[in-house]
Order: structure tokens, then sequence, then C-alpha cells
DNA sequence: TCGCCCTTGTTAAACGATTACGTTAAAATA
DNA sequence: TATTTTAACGTAATCGTTTAACAAGGGCGA
């Protein structure tokens, strides 16, 4: 395989010990383009950006030339310049949480149809603060030009350093109350008190928590949503009846199992997010109990087969996608100013799907 | 918000029109820590990047300024430097489906571990073969070092003329046979084949697909497994029973319509990925029928809750996880070089999980 | 004392675009 | 005809690094 055949003149110096990409891939520069077509690079230059007018003439032959040369201009080089790369990062959880990937398909499609041409650079923190820093510098690092971000905690002084500069951010499904940031969120305690409050409805008093152990704000509501409706409903309940587990289907499974342990048996489980609930589920077939029967399971998080498998769930749905695009949005409008006033904070809708796990 | 108080020293000149960043947030420069340490900028970069011996003296003063004014190099510069840029792309078909974030997370997983502080841009095509090309296009604007790939189809050429030019890329879950780059796969035939003998053993004989439309090499071979099972057992088929629907969850709701619709109906379905199965779950419990006593339904690709749920699902698992590592690794074997010769191809194992679903 | 090497540091040329400013020739105006 | 205006494009500085090439100073053997 002759990869120096793509080499077009002699032109090319040595090769750098780093930089022996060049020598393999050959592209064309602006200079190269504006030599071939007779022109000054800023002819080249204004032709691609439609920055100045340039005649239908010399326009054409620009464009033969950049087609000839099969041209694409340096993005690198341009964003040297530009101050701008064009790129937006995305911190969140873990993307294989349905949430967390259809809030990230969401971005995807929004950004995509901004003229602006947008990236998005995915990170995975796994709700470990110290890899949110260190993606936190990375990403700086790289210029990106916004960020979304799903927060681990920690990390605070980082982040109101940011905002304080005037650095795009936009938190999403979770917040840090010291950082005023754009946010879109759901009302977490809202819908946590709805769901807890149909299981109380269908007869449940024991009602267990399977909590993921997140310092995330929309944990910690949900879990005060479980808090809000038995006081309501004047039920009590001792603080071993929430049980934590990290937040992962392995781990939820273990403690889907410490909860089954638990004497007096809850008849009920809530569930604080999809994880959670596919552990709990787990924990369940493994000790061959069935749902709703022997115990009833509520959720948050919908999920897109919630409806399709047994026991169906009921889940407090929100829409992750619609959360993504709505994040995308708000970046958007930072990036390029035309939001420029205090934070805004957004708050989407969520439905209570009751299926028949909750008995 | 004084958002101007940030900037240090007057040493700032006009705004351009797109340089508004800049006023913004002030990021020093290595010069300024040059200046601030009292040495010249190539001591500096040599402290950050050890590439030269420098006293402790010296490089305490330029560390002390580094932490003093906060600085933090400008990662666009280095890579216009460096004709590299320390960003790998990953186009793949829909992050919402469970074998693909589990592929970007096994990426994104493999890549921290590497000294090379590599990034991963994402991008969906949703099997559009043109949006395919336009992440192309600006991918290589941006300059990555390398990229993965689930081709969409089409692009051919394209593609061709990357790996003759030697850049690096990595094919997983599907190959393009005219385009000879590294890839990571499944024998998605055999698999497939022995899934569908796993049927027809349990005694079905009517055995429809509901097949993904997408003209990608991993489907086709599993349509073709389905095909070698049925001649092998001698059994016939029309190919009325070969359904297609989009790679979408909805739209194979209706594939599974236009399944149940079939006279006779089949007695069983095997459904060439997740999507698929999904789909054609919802469409039986609409039709009210159940699995596996009305219809045996057996799929590709596991997901994590496949055995949560009722009824536990038939599949041929893979990991996707894996799959990305390996990917991942073989990608920037590429890219450093450590990997010159011909095209790696790796073939993972898949396993048979025969569960409740296929009767 | 001279020449040489070694150590540490500096100077300045890239990298490939964007864009403020300058220039040229033709057209318009006085 | 002399001058200004305009249209079309060119020149060169700039963005913030990396790194080859060079320089100064000190140590040391002959």
């Amino acid at each position: 395989m002759a990869v120096n055949a793509y080499v077009p003149d002699a032109s090319f110096g040595g090769t750098t010990a780093l930089g022996w990409l060049k020598w393999v891939i050959f592209m064309a520069t602006i200079r190269d383009v504006a030599a071939r077509a007779g022109v000054s690079v800023a002819t080249v230059s204004h032709v691609m950006n439609e920055s100045r007018f340039v005649t239908e003439d010399t326009k054409q032959r620009v464009l033969a030339a950049i087609a000839a040369l099969n041209y694409r201009r340096d993005g690198i080089a341009r964003s040297l310049r530009r101050s701008q790369t064009g790129t937006i990062g995305a911190i969140i959880a873990d993307i294989t949480n349905p949430f967390f990937s259809d809030l990230v398909k969401g971005i995807e499609d929004t950004i995509r149809g901004f003229p602006e041409k947008l990236n998005l650079i995915l990170c995975n923190t796994e709700e470990d603060a110290a890899r949110e820093l260190l993606y936190l510098d990375v990403l700086m690092e790289k210029r990106i030009d916004g960020l979304i971000l799903a927060p681990a905690g920690g990390n605070v002084a980082y982040l109101e350093a940011l905002v304080a500069r005037g650095f795009p951010l936009v938190f999403v499904d979770r917040s840090l109350s010291s950082v005023t940031a754009d946010s879109v969120l759901v009302d977490n305690l809202a819908a946590a008190t709805a769901l807890v409050a149909h299981l109380i409805a269908r007869g449940h008093r024991r009602i267990a928590v399977l909590k993921a152990t997140l310092h995330a704000s929309s944990i910690t509501e949900r879990v005060q949503g479980h808090a809000a409706a038995m006081a309501a409903a004047g039920l009590d309940f001792d603080a071993g009846m929430i049980v934590e587990s990290a937040s992962s289907i392995d781990a939820a499974f273990e403690g889907g199992r410490a909860i089954l342990a638990l004497d007096p048996l809850p008849d009920a489980v809530f569930c604080t997010n999809n994880f959670m609930t596919l552990g709990m589920m787990r924990a369940l077939n493994e000790q061959g109990l069935r749902c709703p029967q022997d115990m009833a399971i509520a959720g948050f998080d919908d999920f897109q087969w919630a409806d399709a498998f047994r026991p169906r769930m009921t889940t407090v749905a929100q829409s992750g996608y619609d959360q993504g695009c709505a994040a995308a949005r708000l970046l958007r409008d930072r990036i390029t100013k035309v939001q420029t006033g205090p934070a805004v904070h957004l708050v989407h809708g969520t439905a209570l799907n009751i299926r028949e796990s909750s008995g």
C-alpha cells in the first residue's frame, strides 16, 4: 500500500517525531488552494465563509481548486484564530442508563439542527467527583464552547469559578445550589411524593426505599418525597427501610437483597432510579417472589419496554430526550449570547404511569 | 454580575465580533506564565511536557506561576502545532440502543486508561448514510486522530480514500467488504443459525423474521442465519415471513403487527436486534397474545433486564462493552503506530441464552 | 590558557486559518 | 482633466503552542 503516493508534490519538509500523520495523510491547506486558483488566501477564506463579496468567476475558480485538491479546512487552526471550537461537552453519570442515553440523543438531535454545526464530546463520571474534575480539566483544555453537566457533587469551587467567568454551563437532571447556572430539571419532590402516595392509596404501609448513593439533588429530593408522602399519611418508617446502593444494576441487586432480608418485610419498594428498579426486580426473581403479589414495586424513570414485559412497571416517567433538547437550546443561547440575563431554570413535567407492579 | 472584573490587566486589545469570549473568560497564556516565573516560554513548555531537564528551582517557579495564574494550556494551539488532537470520533447508529450505549461505555472506559488522554466525539447516524457523510466531514475538519465506525452503508469511496491515506479506522458491529480496515465483530451468521436452530428444536416450524431495514452486514448475516437453519432442517418459508421495519422500537411495533397479521400465523419470531424484540413484544401485548404460549420469540442482542422480567427472553448475547474496549485498543494502536500491518479482524464470541420466551 | 562538553536557558520559526487594513484599477463625479 | 468613490482582491499580523537551533556559563583535562 503506497501511502506516500498521495503526497502530491515535494513541498513537504522533514517529518518530526509527532508529525508523522502529516506525511501519511496529505491535506491541502488554504495556501495550496489559493495557489491553484491563482488568488490570495484571503479570497479563499472569504469564499468559504461567504464573508466578503467575490466575483462569480473568481469564486468558481476557488471552488474548483477546493474540489480538485479535496480541500477540507483545518478546524483546529480555525478554532485557534476564532477562539471558538464549535464543540460542547456533556458530562453525565452513565450512558448505559436509558435516561442519560435519551438525554444525549436529545442533545445530539438538537445541536445537529443548529447552523453553528456543534459537536458533542461525551464523558461518563460514573458518579465519581474526581473523574468529573478530570474531565472538566480536559474539556477546558480542549476549549469547549459550553458544557452540559449532571454534577456528581463536589467540584463546587471549580464550577463557581467557571460561571463567574461567564462560561456557558447548563445543569441537567440535578443542580448545585451554590452554583447559579441554567438548569433543566423535573420536580423530583412532587413526583416522588405522588408516586409514594399512590402506593399508600393501594394499601401499602411498609414502604421501603432503594436509594442510589449519589450526592445528586435529584435523588435526595426523591427520598424526601417518600418521607413527605409517608408523613402526610401519618405513616412511620425507620431509617433501616431506606437502603442505599451504588447506582448500577449489580449494586442495586445487592441492595434489593438487603431489602428482602428486612424483618418484617416491607410490602412495597420505591426505587429511586432505573438501575434500582432493575436490580430490585432481579433480587425479587432470585428469591422466587412475585411482583406485585408478594411485593409491590414502583420506580422513578420510565423505560421504553416498561409496558412490554410483565409485570408492567408503575413508574414516574420523565423525558430525558426532551430535557436534552432543552438543555442544548439553553446552552446554544448562552454561547451565542442570545441569552445573557440571570440563570434560567426549566422544570419539565413528569407523568405517573400506574401499571400493575404497584399492586 | 461584573464579568469584566475578571480581566486581570489592561493587556487586552480590542474585542472582535467573534472573539468576545476572550474578554469574558480570561485565560492566562504560556507567555503570562513565563513572564511571572521570569523564564522563557520554552522553559514553561518543557516543564509542562517534561520534554527536557529543568532545574528543580526553575521548575518550582514555573509551577508556582501556573498555579497562581490558574493556567491551563490551550489544547487548540497545542493540537495545531503537534498535528494531533487527542480526539477520536465514534459514529454509531443509535445511542439509545443498549448495545451501542454499552459499546460507547467500553470505548470511554478504555481510552480513559490511555496515557494519551483521548476524548470521544459521539455521533448518531440513525442508520442514515447521508448523515454519516455529514458527520465524517465534520470530524475530519475537527482533525480527529481516528474513528470508530458502525457504517450505515454507502460512503464507501470516502472511507476507502481515508484508509488508503492511512487514517486510523476501526469498524464495529458491521463492516464494509470493500474497505479494508480493522474491525471487531461477532459471527452473526453462526449465532443466528444456532438461535433459529434452537427454535426449530423446540418444535417451531413457521418461523418468521422481524428484520431491521439496514444495509448493515450484521443484519444481513443474521437473516442468512435464519435461512441456513431453516434449510438445514428441511423447512420451507416464503419471503412474506421476513418482515422489515426501520430500526426503532416504534417501527418494530408496526412490523410486529404485520407479523401478527400473517396468515397462517407463524409460531415463532426471530428478531434481528434489540429494538425488534421490544417492538415485537409490544405488538404481542397489544393483541393480548402471550409469549411463549401463543407465540415464541427469540432475539439477537441481550439486554441487562432480559431475565428480570417475564417472559424471560431467549437471546443471543454479545458484549457491546467488550467490543467497545477492543475497538478502542485497536484504534489506539493504529494511532500510535504500534500496529502498522494489514487490517486486524477481531471476532468476539456470543452466547445463546435459552430462556422461556422460546417455548 | 585553550578547547571542549555539558547543562540550562532563550530566540524565533512553524502550524493553518481569519481578518484588519491596504492597494489597485476602473468608474463616477467635479 | 483631476479627483474621489467604489469594487475587488491582496498583505501580513495574529491566535498560543512546540521545538529546532543557538547561546551563555561553568567545569575540566591537557
